[in-house]
DNA sequence: CTCGCGTCAAGAGCAGTGCTCTCGTTTTCG
DNA sequence: CGAAAACGAGAGCACTGCTCTTGACGCGAG
């Protein structure tokens, strides 16, 4: 006997379904997600959706918490599938990986990283979500510390108060890393997030014919300046 | 005699005072700019308004304008007041006057360079002014190089569609530039640009409290990475 | 000075939005 | 089996951008 009643099973398809067809009005109608679209689309009247959200808001976080989730493992398997010790391979891995996800979901990604919507609060459940691309980023800084390829970057270069802030940053996330190290990672990060944004906000599409070698050569300069090795073999690809 | 007319002369007053008041509620109420509000706001009636304006994006497109202007002018001036030889000085002042003005101007800022509005296109008169920042940054390597204090990079280091692609953006606005290290004023550029939208779009709050501190540290090693020599007298500052 | 053109503000109206409430119907569970 | 909960539909409210019409006003030409 299944435990969830056959209501509780149709309302979770519902509930999914309603997803899926705001997620499509989101790609192509954009960020303003009509809720009787919505509803139309699925031959309901937009009264009826409340039954299932309590407002347009929680739709969004709904669909925010899953886009956060979707980005978060696109970025995790591609640093996963790649040679743990090649760390140039992962950091690029994982930088392309969140590239080609906001590439394929355009109006998703603008829904994580674009303008806050204005009446609307990141509720706390996301915030775990959407730091998974950055600890993953810094989780290849930790590694190539331990492994001895990364020389860590001398911590007086720091001025104190912001050292004081990444060092509590640092004991939550990876205890004992050097705060400069972190600094670095968190730089990278905020690059590849500008890099991503100008691209798909359309502020880099008229200079630039090829996005692909451009956005390579881009994260390729901040591995160097994270202080990531060089690979041991040839860096040509693709 | 005054070669516009009375009425031409109120009108101009009207353009301009509705300009006020959306810029007002803009900052209060987000980006969803209500004609209606702005129009009670004047004692007006909503279609009254589009006498002047022909339609809502026409009025953002307007705003949108003058706040590209204000951003470059802010820049522009930073980097003037500065030393000119003072390459580091310069540059910080230029990144500190775009974060200064973004943070007075958040909701003006979150237009510029938030999520584009779905049906909006930006018109071409827009892309003159939002140019300023970044060629402001580039100037400063230009200066740079012209004066010998900054060894340019190899170009070797760039794929060739990347280079033929930076080449034909160099000759369009600095001769002569290496490429290469046209890619690395867009990096800062880029790095810029996130970091002040990470900060003013909330996803660095949380864990930062000396954001003043952190941003001049990350701006600090984004102009080692681009090359900026080290300043002549001490760099502490403030 | 006067007439007519162009500009102006106002109002009504249309289609759309998020959201609330009520009303029968259906399903679930004690 | 009957009470309770969940459900879809519909009406309605206040709001939005925008269009069209109407009547009043300023302004330059005759």
């Amino acid at each position: 006997m299944s435990a969830p009643s056959i209501r509780a099973r149709v309302r979770a398809e519902m509930i999914g379904e309603i997803k899926a067809v705001a997620r499509r009005h989101l790609a192509t109608d954009g960020a303003n997600l009509s809720l009787r679209a919505v509803a139309r689309d699925m031959g309901m009247v937009s009264s009826a959706i409340y039954r299932y959200f309590p407002s347009r808001d929680e739709l969004l976080t709904a669909l925010i918490l899953e886009a956060y989730d979707a980005l978060g493992d696109a970025v995790e398997a591609a640093d996963a599938a790649a040679d743990p010790r090649d760390l140039r391979g992962r950091w690029h891995a994982a930088c392309r990986a969140a590239r080609g996800w906001a590439l394929a979901h355009p109006a998703e990604y603008a829904l994580l990283y674009g303008t806050p919507v204005p009446g609307y609060a990141a509720p706390d459940d996301t915030v775990g979500p959407a730091q998974r691309p950055p600890l993953t980023l810094v989780g290849i800084l930790r590694d190539g510390l331990a492994a001895g390829a990364i020389t860590p970057p001398p911590a007086e270069e720091l001025p104190a108060p912001v050292r004081a802030d990444l060092a509590e940053l640092a004991e939550a996330f990876f205890p004992g890393l050097p705060e400069a190290l972190l600094a670095r990672g968190m730089a990278g990060w905020t690059q590849l997030f500008g890099l991503i944004s100008f691209e798909l906000f359309g502020r880099i599409n008229r200079s630039m014919a090829h996005r692909d070698a451009y956005f390579d050569h881009q994260i390729r300069l901040m591995a160097d300046l994270v202080g990531l090795p060089a690979r041991p073999q040839v860096p040509s690809e693709e």
